[in-house]
DNA sequence: CGCCGAGTTGAACTGAATCAAGAAACGTGG
DNA sequence: CCACGTTTCTTGATTCAGTTCAACTCGGCG
């Protein structure tokens, strides 16, 4: 769903709204394995994923890659501490698939805001979302024990299972790949 | 510190708007143990702690009472998942100390951010702060290990520790009582 | 065909949980 | 102010979930 349909499914856009989000966003086809973000640097863009599939990830101390969360279709990523507070984000963003994606600055995005009040609906909505997101992540990680982390996460996206390779989930819910493989086969 | 004298740390507060949040928040002396929310109700307040700490926690399936996190003084604290979907919250709050409550339901503070636009400012500096945590709180619990979370968690917050419970903190870090006390004694 | 990355399986090891018991600190009433 | 019970904290012995390291399988592709 490109971004003003999806815009739609959250509140209603007027023709104006649509032309300027349009002006604002700038959509991209591009490869897999392509970086929306580089670590290391302030990431101070706000991306939605029209189609495609998108990991952010971190090298811990030992170099090893860890993903933090995926990003799928139909939804915003950013990295919203790194804007909130200026600092360089650790977090990598990566394509796992090629992916349509629109993206757009904050600073461009808040005076998107500013000029047409009913987006605001989709600020908190997208707000919402990240909360949502991260409070469930926290339950999952300081209430459950590896094979609960894994059944609800396969529950919550059986499609996910099948596009992403398993050490990349296994990073995810915080398990090596090996006791992942064991979990899997019961 | 009083909610309007916080709030005007954030942004500068007219006058007006300054009666208006005096008219909306009630503040209240509580002794300790009150408990601000029962588990298993939707929970629609908002609260400011003025002084004073209180803890957000849960019954997990064993009875066992686990630490979700700890409001501090001068910090807003809410069930925002409980409001936002409109389901009964499976956290509590109750009072650690006696403490100073201003409190508001979300509705009522809606409508004074329609009023009073100035709050805006407030607003987003509270969801920032919320997702500043949950971050925090994420990368902690995936990505570092018993010793290192009671580490971090004690450079944070050097006054807790003197001010709650072992087994407090203990489940707040995902461990147990026993162990903290081992990692303690080094 | 042989290489290569992704996934599986096995054995030894380890960090943290559990169970159990004792020590210290705390508060309340006599 | 002390005596007692209750709660909080510490310490020890044992167990277990998950890691680590290493070898092996499988499917894809030059």
């Amino acid at each position: 769903m490109n971004l003003v349909d999806f815009l739609k499914t959250v509140t209603p856009i007027a023709p104006e709204t649509e032309a300027a989000v349009n002006r604002v966003f700038k959509a991209e086809e591009l490869p897999k394995n392509y970086k929306l973000h580089e670590q290391g640097t302030v990431c101070n863009k706000l991306f939605y994923i029209e189609s495609g599939l998108s990991r952010t990830f971190y090298y811990n101390e030992e170099g090893k890659d860890i993903t933090y969360r995926f990003n799928e279709e139909n939804t915003f990523t950013a990295l919203i501490e790194s804007y909130l507070n200026q600092k360089p984000s650790f977090y990598s963003i990566e394509l796992l698939e090629p992916a349509i994606i629109h993206s757009a600055s904050f600073a461009e995005f808040e005076v998107l805001l500013d000029n047409h009040p009913e987006l605001m609906k989709v600020n908190s909505h997208v707000l919402r979302n990240f909360l949502l997101q991260s409070n469930e992540r926290i339950i999952a990680l300081q209430f459950h024990n590896a094979h609960e982390r894994y059944k609800i996460f396969a529950d919550k996206n059986p499609g996910l299972l099948q596009r992403v390779s398993l050490g990349h989930i296994a990073s995810y819910l915080g398990i090596t790949q090996e006791t992942l493989s064991r979990i899997r086969s019961r």
